[in-house]
DNA sequence: CTGAAAGCGCTTACAG
DNA sequence: CTGAAAGCGCTTACAG
């Protein structure tokens, strides 16, 4: 910037008015200056910059590692994306499914003088504890684990009703639902339901709706996927043979996390069971759900719109120190693929449905 | 930092030598030191450090979108960790798999005086000029795309050899290979093979060497994964419809990244052909292979010794100025699972491999 | 062994 | 409109 300076013949002052409130500076001087700035291919040290304006243009972000559910790279990478359109550069770390100690990420962000901290991430009360004490804003997305942040998390009921209602309208009763055991998931009751009760009580709801069998045998509790990256189907195919082991199984199944059909395939087609004629699938988090084989049909969140509300969070947390905690709640929807298709042996399935 | 200071009754240049040279402060000021250092829980502002010390222990990864190919999420999370274990923090900027313009990142992570700059990506050489004129040295993972940079890459000879040798083990003999087309990743030539030339040719060795059939047209190229995200099974699919069609089409299938397994099996299943009994099938990456179903058998990197050499590569370019290139070559590995079998119809085939 | 002082690169009231 | 000066939070020769 001196070197900006001197070349120009002005003070550096002059050089960081042209840099940011360049209608303050002379026309002639203005010139100069900018001749300087492009000819040295100037770049203002963001670092320095932070240090003086106690703004660091860095968040942090908090998340579930992206090796043992896919979905959290799409979610990282929406925020990711939304954060740096707006200026920001973003800090991540990134943990295990629950219960781990984010203290030593906490203590590294607030090191780095982030101005905001975004959770996608199961945290405690105590993990924040020491960026409220340091001012620094917290806004939570996907999960709510704690009260006072604001909060963006998405409704599972859209997605879920309409997974319902098409395989009823394909001809489908029996409906295996494998959800969030909320045992496994120890959650702090924040408003109302727990993610784990919400989707279950959406599916039930959706059953009722829709006319499906109402058989609380069908609804198998466990892990959305494995928190150790070893044999990341497991959990989806121990709880898949449960389903089929069932002395009246059922003919669809609706699983909580793409990563849990993974398994689901796998016993599948270990038993020589084609999807979708044999058996119709449908997952959560449209993340592997193309790759996998046929298509699978899941339910996917609107992560744009989810990254954007959360980088508006941030910006506002930053911006008004008096701020009431925002709550943006986004619905879910049902991208088809080719996993589905009509109940085998039902007759005229779409006019069983109406029945 | 003066808060600090003034509880201890000391100078803010006494705390700095606590935290950072304790030897050289006096018994009794010490503990004072520590004490206060305690009871306030003061942890120093790394950005103010850095400008100071211009040292910023961050580093810049510039790298292939991990939404594109999970490899590179692998891959990302291998480098961060080590980064993170040596005390640095992770910038990370994610970009399709090649020719874009990354200039825009480069220029961000020279803002942020990132100490060095890891690329796992097809950089070009106007990529790394303005890192080059700011004197911060630059690590190549993966990929080789220029030379005078530190790299550290992966045989894949080991891997392909292994897969070759198991398949001809089982009594295959038309094996087909799914690689990269050169005319697809047009890589500057920088020491000797570029990436789709060496996996080509490594091929072609070991089917010479186990006594595969050498026939050319089971030979298909194109890209590794899709580079929009939409459709992402679609490269493996198009290619296997076109090697399913041959005249005289293969019994088992070597591709060239799991991306590509993923669309041949969604093309196997879709012909009513299973994996193993009608087909084998063997990945690269060893990314989304334990999540297809069947789970696919896949030539792996050892990631953790690759993060820890370039992460290596990165201190050593940092510490001395004069520094001659380093190269790292690592093995690849061919990981078993459950997407191989003996040829149908081949008698005894363990002899017959011998044959 | 310790403190006062200078300075990393920037921004911004303040005085003119 | 412009420059000199102070200061963000830290580190480190320098003098004692």
């Amino acid at each position: 910037m001196g070197d900006v300076a001197k070349m120009a013949g002005v003070s550096p002052a002059t050089v960081a008015r042209v840099l940011y409130e360049p209608e303050k500076v002379g026309e002639a001087r203005r010139a100069k200056v900018q001749a300087a700035l492009d000819a040295t291919g100037y770049k203002p040290n963001v670092v320095a910059r932070g240090l003086r304006t106690s703004r660091s243009w860095k968040i942090g972000l908090i998340i579930v590692d992206g090796r043992l559910n896919p979905y959290f790279v799409n979610l990282s990478q929406a925020i990711r994306l939304e954060a740096m359109a707006q200026g920001y550069t973003v800090l991540t770390f990134q943990y295990g499914s629950v219960n781990e100690p984010v203290a030593d990420s906490v203590a590294q962000l607030i090191q780095h003088r982030v101005d905001a901290v975004i959770f996608a991430y199961a945290l405690r009360p105590e993990d924040i504890a020491p960026l409220q004490a340091a001012n620094i804003p917290v806004v939570q997305v996907e999960q709510e684990a704690v009260g006072g942040t604001d909060v963006v998390i998405c409704g599972p009921q859209a997605g879920i009703s309409d997974a319902v209602a098409h395989l009823v309208a394909l001809g489908h009763r029996r409906i295996a639902f494998m959800g969030g055991d909320p045992a496994a998931y120890l959650r702090p009751r924040v408003s109302g339901q727990t993610m784990e009760e919400e989707r279950l009580s959406a599916f039930r709801a959706a059953v009722a709706q829709h006319g499906a069998d109402a058989d609380h045998s069908l609804e198998v509790l466990g892990r959305y996927f494995s928190t150790t990256g070893e044999d990341p189907a497991k959990e989806g195919r121990v709880m898949m043979q449960k389903i089929l082991d069932m002395p009246a199984p059922p003919t669809a199944i609706l699983a909580s996390s793409d990563m849990l059909v993974a398994g689901i395939l796998q016993v599948l087609s270990a038993r020589g069971l084609r999807v979708p004629q044999d058996f119709s699938v449908i997952g959560f988090d449209d993340s592997i759900a193309p790759l996998l084989a046929p298509a699978v049909s899941s339910i996917g969140r609107p992560l744009g719109d989810v990254a954007k509300a959360a980088i508006a969070c941030v910006m506002g947390a930053i911006d008004d120190s008096p701020h009431r905690p925002l709550r943006h709640v986004f619905p879910t929807e049902l991208r088809l693929r080719d996993s589905t298709a009509p109940l085998a042996g039902a007759a005229r399935p779409l006019s069983a449905a109406k029945a």
